[in-house]
Parts: structure tokens; C-alpha cells; sequence
DNA sequence: GTACGTACCGAACGTTCGTTATGTACTTTT
DNA sequence: AAAAGTACATAACGAACGTTCGGTACGTAC
């Protein structure tokens, strides 16, 4: 009775297309209509393969996630992957921009607010082993992980949306010295050095900025 | 010749109406009729005090950003104007949800992504004096004042999108504990004790969370 | 009192949006 | 061969959008 062709693939077909709109344009440029005309089809087609618009989003914001987390070497200490989030490539801009770009639908409904509160605490979970494991080799001060986890990912993305919007004075260079001399702040007195991040405390002479 | 009514007050009116349409539903919601039907008149009297749609978005995040000023008292430490920009009051919550909810507009938008960089060199602008007081106070290390300028307002607007999304992970008093401990915890081993902010080393027990 | 400029309404303009309905080409099952 | 179901294109729907425009009410200036 059924099919021809591989649904399951065309289906990644259309949400590859919804991605380069979402990295072009933003949210408020997605549109079926944008959709469609990026891969030479009808909205037809689009809805064919998504119920709504709304669904449609939803998804979206799914990729991103699997996005970000590709990001992000299997086996990393947390250096590497507060780095990996940083926008220090072509990629990673992309999704970062995407992301900061979602906020705004996201606070806007309550439902996508929920997944992107979510999705926030998955990406804590992630962090807080890794936080712990620097508890213990001395590289982060003691205290409770919880607090520690939340404004290293507060830092990570508040340097995301800086760089964002003034790419020229937060070059690659520039936020990777950033990450490190904050890890290198953060690291107690007493801490062994070096385990986790180079210790900065001035920065050399010819470094980006 | 010419006028009957103030034109200046009528529309600071419109300019109110424009802030409670974005305060409820951000930029996505933001439409002529919305902010029309918020005052109860027509849209031709919007477009009467601006030119456009575009002029009301433009006005709107300078009012964005005059509020977020008006937050910060006139003469403040670090601490202060750090935790002045936290999503601690309903007014605070509101001006920051505006913010994160332009980014969207102002990453489609060349021009606006323009003015909202240059938002955040006058914001770091302002917190560089406070951080290089606190660094002759012995209450942040020795290094690149711009560096540990970028750094904080990385935290405290990084602070404040996990903070609008799950506003009872990150309620008031937490907010202000995690700001107190990063403070705390960037202060140089050889810092003479709590002059910015106080040391914290374990949350007590029964602390916001 | 006449002329003129501002303030504003009401309605409509053309576009674009998400969504739906209709029809056709093609495959697979019976 | 007939039946059925998938995979689309095409076209249209109604709603909402930013913007434009004609008209009216009301002042002030002459």
C-alpha cells in the first residue's frame, strides 16, 4: 500500500533547510514559505512533513540542542567544553545564533520557555561532573557545585552574546584567553596549577584584542 | 500656525504603550494595532509621532536602554551596579526580558546589531571605573581591566537568561548570593577581606536554592 | 471670518503570513 | 487491471501585517 520514497530522509531534507533559514535570518525570518523556497519546493511539501509552523519550531530548537552537543568532544574536561560553546568557529557562531535568536520566541510562549528551561538544566547537568572533577584536582575553589556550574555557564553564554553582536573585539583568540584567565581567577590559592587552564595573569603583550 | 496639543507628552504616551506592548509579549508581538489598541486609538495616531515601525523599535531599545540606566543609582560599586542589573524586581525583570527578547531583531537587523554593540561597549564602559577602583581596593586581581570587564558583564547577563527562563531556580536571593560568591571567589588571595562583596565560602544552610 | 496647519480617525491599500482544499502523478498491494 | 495510499504542486483561504490616504475636527494666525 504505502510509500516510495525515504520519508525519514526527506524529512531531514526539510529540517536542514529550516536550519540555514534559521542561521540567515533568525526566527523572526523563518517562515514556510522561506522553507520551502530554500529547497525549490512548495509549502506543500513543508507541511507534508510538519503538521505547523509550530511544530516546525519546536524541531528547530531540538536540532539545536543536538547541534551544541555534537559541539562538544565525547570525553572533555570542562575547559574543553566551556570552550567548544564558545563562538569560535564557523559552526558554533551559527548556532549560537540561533540560539540567542530563539530567546525571543521563547519567552514569548510558555510552552517554549519550558523547553528552553529545560534544556538550560540539561546543559548544567552536563557541565556539573565535570565541575566536580575540577573540585577535586584543585582547580576550582570548594563549595556548592550547583553555584559553581551556574555561573560557569553564565559566563560562557554572556561572552556568546558579547561576541555575538561585536565579533571584531571578541575574536577567537580573544575568548579563549577570556575563558582561560577566568579559570585561572577562580583557581584557589592553594590549588595545584595548571591542570585544567594555563595560568594567566597578565595577558602577553601582542595577544588578539 | 501650528499646534494644539503637547507633542512631546503625547508621545512619551506612545512611547509607554510601545514598552507595555514589549514588556508583555517582546518583539515578536510588537505591531502597530498591538500598540494602537494598548492606548485605545488607531494606528494612524502611531504613525503620527513615528515615522514608522522601525522608528518605534529603534526608539524603544533607547527607552530600553535609559531604563536599565535609571536601575543603576547614581554612585555605585561593582557589587551595586552588577546586581542592579540582575532580574531582582518586576522592573528589572521586565527591562531585561525586553533586552534578550531584541536580540533577535537586532541579529536579523544589521543596523540594530550595530546599536546594540554599541549598548554594550557603553555598558562595559561604565562598569570599567568600578572594576579598576575594585582592583586598587585589592578586591579583583591585578591584569587587563578590560578583560575582567567583559568577563563580569559576561556573568551577570549570562545570569540573567537562565535567570528569566527559570526564574524559581534563580530567584531573587540566589541571584544576589551567586553574584556575592563569584565576587568572593575572583577576590585575590592577598585581598584585604569584604569590601565589595562578603566572603562566601559555603551557602548557608537554608539559603534561597 | 477666512485661511491654514496640526491631530487624529476610519478605511483601505497591497503583501505576507499559516493553513487548508483540491487535484494529479506515482507505487505498491490485491 | 483495479484499488489504495503516499507525495507532492497549485491555488486559494482568511487573518494580520506595515503603510497610505481622504476626511474631519479644532485650534491659531491673519
Amino acid at each position: 500500500m504505502p510509500a516510495k520514497t525515504d520519508h525519514e530522509a526527506r524529512r531531514r531534507d526539510v529540517s536542514a533547510a529550516v536550519w540555514k533559514v534559521l542561521a540567515a535570518d533568525g526566527f523572526s525570518g523563518l517562515t514556510l514559505r522561506a522553507v520551502a523556497a530554500e529547497m525549490g519546493v512548495s509549502t506543500g511539501l513543508v507541511m507534508h512533513y510538519f503538521p505547523s509552523k509550530h511544530a516546525l519550531i519546536v524541531h528547530a530548537l531540538e536540532v539545536a540542542e543536538e547541534r551544541t552537543r555534537a559541539l562538544i568532544p565525547e570525553v572533555a574536561d570542562l575547559r574543553t567544553a566551556l570552550a567548544a560553546a564558545l563562538p569560535v568557529s564557523p559552526e558554533a557562531i551559527e548556532i549560537n545564533r540561533v540560539w540567542v535568536s530563539s530567546w525571543d520566541v521563547a519567552l514569548a510562549e510558555p510552552e517554549l520557555g519550558a523547553l528552553e528551561q529545560a534544556r538550560y538544566r540539561r546543559w548544567r547537568a552536563r557541565l556539573r561532573p565535570l565541575v566536580i572533577e575540577a573540585q577535586t584536582t584543585g582547580d576550582l575553589p570548594t563549595g556548592d557545585p550547583s553555584d559553581l556550574v551556574a555561573g560557569l555557564a553564565a559566563f560562557t553564554h554572556g561572552l556568546v552574546v558579547q561576541a555575538l553582536f561585536d565579533p571584531r573585539t571578541f575574536g577567537r583568540k580573544r575568548l579563549l584567553h577570556l575563558l582561560d584567565a577566568h579559570l585561572s581567577a577562580l583557581r584557589p590559592p592553594d590549588g595545584r596549577p595548571g591542570t585544567i587552564a594555563p595560568r594567566v595573569q597578565k595577558p602577553r603583550a601582542g595577544a588578539s584584542r
